[in-house]
DNA sequence: ACTATCCAAGTGGTCTTACCAAGGTATATT
DNA sequence: AATATACCTTGGTAAGACCACTTGGATAGT
């Protein structure tokens, strides 16, 4: 196993290029804990000095933070590139949320489009148990479960367009969205209507891409989006109305 | 020797960072060989594989060099340096080009569809002034000059999306494209009619975004887009065939 | 005497084994 | 029940052996 090396005969070169490769498809996610060095020499079928070279490779280049002792660790950096110039600018700018959304139904819609398109089997059964969390948790009341399993949702979208790009910049903007997801959550929660269209839409984007039906999941994810941000003006509209009543 | 680790309490860090200073201060001068990794370790008073891990990392970060059988020397050249953790990236894994250029296309169709609704007369001269540059640049063999036009032109029409995000998103793939815009022109260079072509796409793009015509300048810049798509996979495909005529 | 071939020493690359040191956990002791 | 101890797992280091490649000198053929 890996011992096909295409330009380069160094092994610890093609540990490391296939740790790069898991940590940019996914596989491997930032936080994450790689097995322990004996196991995984093991695993790859390679010795643990070759493996342990490998791995001070990519702690070099910054990938990966080991402790001793503790366990060999995926470093955060790669996300933490992109999003860092933006999450103070949003913090301080809450005008720029428009914007956000705008991007978000660019990159959601894209990536319903894709993975309409590529989703492997396994995809689709995640995206099916992703769904049925989502329909479930929408009976209940617990707000926060209900973000946590929305975002999980998207994240699964954006995961089954293959695209590393995108999976990563999902990440990324789920982080700085955390809190509109709350806001809007919170804004739809005793409107029962809104509720089930919300319910109606995911099923819409989830069915499309189990279809594999390209342009339907653009489509359904490009008006899930617009519907979200319609209802965020509402919010915001509805908090300034306190606000302005609490003034008087 | 060597035992004293100030922070770190990984010897073969340790050891790199004397390998890096010797080096920049010039008793390891480029082009020198080190002595066998047996005899190192022995003199520096460590193990083989610390020494390894160590002579590993400097590699990954291109300050030496190692021939099988022949020994390890230090690179002649120290600009290797300066690299963006995305760019090595990028190069470590070509299949991550296809995800780039995937993910361009969808943010700059978006962006001249954006551009040519809000676009405001200042946007619309500062184009004007771009695409002359452009058009005028072309005529001239400087590929450095083309390159930097085009990515202006480019991001030009980012900031006139009047999208925070977008904007940014799009200085930060530039960075990242401009090898690729090079190995592009390059492969255009002598082949007059593509060359045309490449012209005529961005006029056209241009045109919708002055004439306000947002679905045009989307289906320009994604028709643009796809036919860079198709001319680097050409590029990249005649670069393996050197390649491989080469191993020959 | 010259050339071409071959072989052996030296070098980086890999593997195995063993031991040390730092966390973490479960258990026993108080 | 709270604390402290022993133990297990994990990363870090070391030593020795073997393999694969390079190199250069010795040898054999011309």
């Amino acid at each position: 196993m890996l011992q096909s090396r295409p330009t380069v005969t160094r092994i610890s070169d093609a540990i490391a290029t296939e740790l790069e490769k898991r940590i940019l498809e996914g596989s491997l996610k930032p936080g994450d804990r790689l097995p322990s060095e004996r196991d995984f020499s093991a695993e790859l079928g390679v010795s643990r000095p070759s493996l342990r070279e490998a791995i001070q490779k990519l702690i070099t280049k910054g990938l990966l933070t080991s402790r001793h002792g503790g366990g060999t660790f995926v470093t955060d950096r790669l996300d933490a590139h992109f999003v860092d110039p933006w999450q103070d600018l949003l913090s301080g700018h809450p005008m720029l949320h428009t914007d956000l959304l705008e991007f978000r139904q660019m990159l959601e819609s894209q990536a319903a489009y894709l993975a309409a398109e590529r989703a492997t089997d396994v995809d689709i059964q995640r995206l099916d148990a992703l769904y049925a969390a989502l329909d479930m948790v929408y009976e209940s009341n617990d707000v926060v479960a209900c973000i946590a399993v929305d975002v999980a949702f998207h994240q699964g979208i954006a995961d089954a367009a293959h695209n590393v790009l995108i999976g990563h910049m999902t990440v990324s903007l789920m982080k700085l969205i955390h809190g509109h997801v709350a806001i809007n959550l919170e804004h739809l929660h005793d409107r029962p209507l809104r509720w089930e269209q919300l319910r109606a839409q995911h099923r819409a984007i989830w069915q499309a891409i189990r279809n594999h039906q390209p342009e339907a999941a653009a489509a359904a994810a490009l008006s899930h989006i617009e519907f979200v941000r319609e209802n965020l003006t509402d919010a915001t509209r509805d908090a300034e109305r306190r606000l302005s009543a609490l003034r008087r």
